[in-house]
Parts: C-alpha cells; sequence; structure tokens
DNA sequence: CCCCAGGTGTCAG
DNA sequence: CTGACACATGGG
C-alpha cells in the first residue's frame, strides 16, 4: 500500500511478529538514533523509518523494504530456543519475562563503530548528542530533521577543528582517525563480517581508540556475533551482584575478561542476548 | 569543589 | 605485565 505525500513516495505496510517489543529493543541503549514520539523514527540506510507496534504487528513507514527491516530488527532470530538457552537461573528466568521481546538490532558497522568510539567514558545522552550532531554538519539532508550518519569518505577529509563543534572531545581523532584508514584501504572494517568472533576481534582492537569492550560492541551490534558479551561498567556491576564469587581473585586488571569468559560457559552462544537483558535491567 | 559516565592509550615501576 | 592517570564534555 502507498500514498504520495509532499512529493514523497511514502509506503506503509506491516510485518506479524512473535516475541517482539518494539519499546524494549530502540530504549534499551544499543542505538542512538531513534526517537519517539507517537511512532519511533530513525534514519537508517540513509532513509528515515517510522515504526510503531500494534500488539503483534510492526506498522511501517518507510521506503525501505520488509526483507531490509527484518534484518534491521532481526526479527527471524529464534526467541524460543535463544531464550532456552540463556535461561540458567532465576535472574535470567525473571530478566526475560520482564523483558521479552527485547531484540538486538543488526546495526551499519561503520556507525555503529563510531557510536560505540564516543561511548568511551562518556554519557549515553552525550553520546547521542555528539551521533546528532555529526550528522548535522557532515550527513546528507535527507527531509526535514534528519540526516544521514556520515559516511567514511564524509568524515576522511575533514579537518580537526570543524570536527570540534560535534564535541566528541579526546574521541575526536579516533574517529577520524579510523575514517582515513578505511578510505585509504588500510582497514577494511566490513570485511569482518566473513570472520570468526576471535577473528573479528583481533582486528578491531588493532584500531586506535578500540580496546575489547568497543570491539564487542561493534561485533554483536553490527556483525551479529552473539557470543560476544561486552562487558562495560554496568555489566561489570550486575555481574558482581550475581555472579562475583566466580571472579573474587582475579586481578582488577583482567576482570572484565573474565566475566566475559564467564558468560560465554554460562549462558552459551547466544550471551550476546544474555548481556543485552542484563544491560536493560542494570539501566534500571 | 568533588564525583561519574556503555574505556582506552600511555607511561613509569 | 600491572597499576595509575589523563583524556573533553556534561550533569549531579
Amino acid at each position: 500500500m502507498y500514498f504520495k505525500t509532499c512529493e514523497v513516495l511514502l509506503y506503509v505496510y506491516r510485518i506479524y511478529t512473535k516475541d517482539v517489543n518494539l519499546d524494549y529493543t530502540l530504549s534499551c541503549g544499543q542505538v542512538f538514533r531513534w526517537e519517539k514520539k507517537d511512532w519511533w523514527s530513525g534514519v537508517v540506510n540513509n532513509e528515515v523509518i517510522r515504526i510503531k507496534q500494534e500488539g503483534d504487528e510492526l506498522i511501517i513507514d518507510s521506503s525501505l523494504e520488509k526483507k531490509f527491516i527484518t534484518d534491521y530488527f532481526r526479527l527471524d532470530d529464534n526467541m524460543e530456543i535463544i531464550y532456552s538457552q540463556i535461561n540458567r537461573d532465576r535472574l535470567m528466568d525473571s530478566l526475560i519475562i520482564k523483558y521479552r521481546g527485547l531484540h538486538l538490532i543488526r546495526q551499519d558497522p561503520w556507525e555503529c563503530l563510531v557510536s560505540y568510539i564516543c561511548s568511551s567514558n562518556n554519557t549515553i545522552r552525550n553520546i547521542t548528542n555528539s551521533i546528532r550532531r555529526m550528522s548535522e554538519c557532515f550527513g546528507k539532508k535527507i527531509t526535514k530533521g534528519y540526516f544521514s550518519f556520515p559516511s567514511p569518505q564524509e568524515l576522511a577529509g575533514i579537518d580537526a577543528c570543524d570536527m570540534e563543534q560535534c564535541k566528541l572531545g579526546f574521541r575526536a581523532p579516533y574517529v577520524l582517525g579510523i575514517a582515513n584508514t578505511i578510505v585509504n584501504g588500510e582497514f577494511d572494517l566490513y570485511g569482518i563480517k566473513d570472520m570468526s568472533y576471535g577473528q573479528g576481534r583481533e582486528e578491531l582492537v588493532k584500531v586506535k581508540g578500540v580496546g575489547n569492550k568497543i570491539a564487542d560492541c561493534v561485533l554483536l551490534f553490527a556483525f551479529g556475533k552473539l557470543e560476544s558479551f561486552p562487558v562495560d561498567t554496568h555489566i561489570e556491576h550486575i555481574m558482581d551482584r550475581f555472579y562475583g564469587q566466580n571472579w573474587k581473585d582475579v586481578k582488577k586488571s583482567k576482570k572484565r575478561e573474565e566475566i566475559a569468559d564467564f558468560a560465554r560457559r554460562y549462558f552459551g552462544k547466544y550471551c550476546g542476548y544474555a548481556q543485552e537483558y542484563l544491560y536493560m535491567e542494570d539501566l534500571g
């Protein structure tokens, strides 16, 4: 079904789903460019998407087709199997009940990488504002108030002075540096898609500004490596609280890696999903 | 003034 | 190899 408005061809269609909760999915902190009014609206793949949920169906207003939306929101994930695998104790059982339908999202690798570079020692509010400013300053205008996220090419030539308005602070040189290494062919970000979790991580941590945690975020949120378990302050906090006896003798500098390894053993190959439910819970 | 925020690079010991 | 510290920006 389609109709014409403001000289732009808009398509509205529905997707029937099971075990999807759009509000949890878009507000759990994994993405930074979605906003909820009546509908959720965001920019993905240089297009505006408006979407809302009515019961078990998603109503989508976008020129992006159903296949893209299904892939982006991982609507084909078999949540019954994933839940049964990660549901190892009372805590996860209660989180699955509480946040049922929270899906991981399959983000664009470049936008995801830059977003999580911005996340280091920062607040979600500041991250969101920086990403919005980068889009407004260096992306392309799509429609009123909506800008694409700037490509590596669009950021590669930019002078550090012109980046200051985006308020990335000490992270700006990392972002500009990575954009340049991608454009000149030194770093093949998109090639990581075909690598194993371990190989991809090795490649990502070679990048200046990317450590284990940011690498794990990109591997989970962009490349769909569900065995990735990013450990940040929130995850460390909640994991200490419920499973802390398992690493009480581990040195502080090794602790986050130990937590991630424990989670892989404990929650299994879909532990990335467990991570997002734990993160949601610790956000409060 | 202090502290902290989806961490990471760097540098003495 | 380990721990301490700086790194911009914004808010409590």
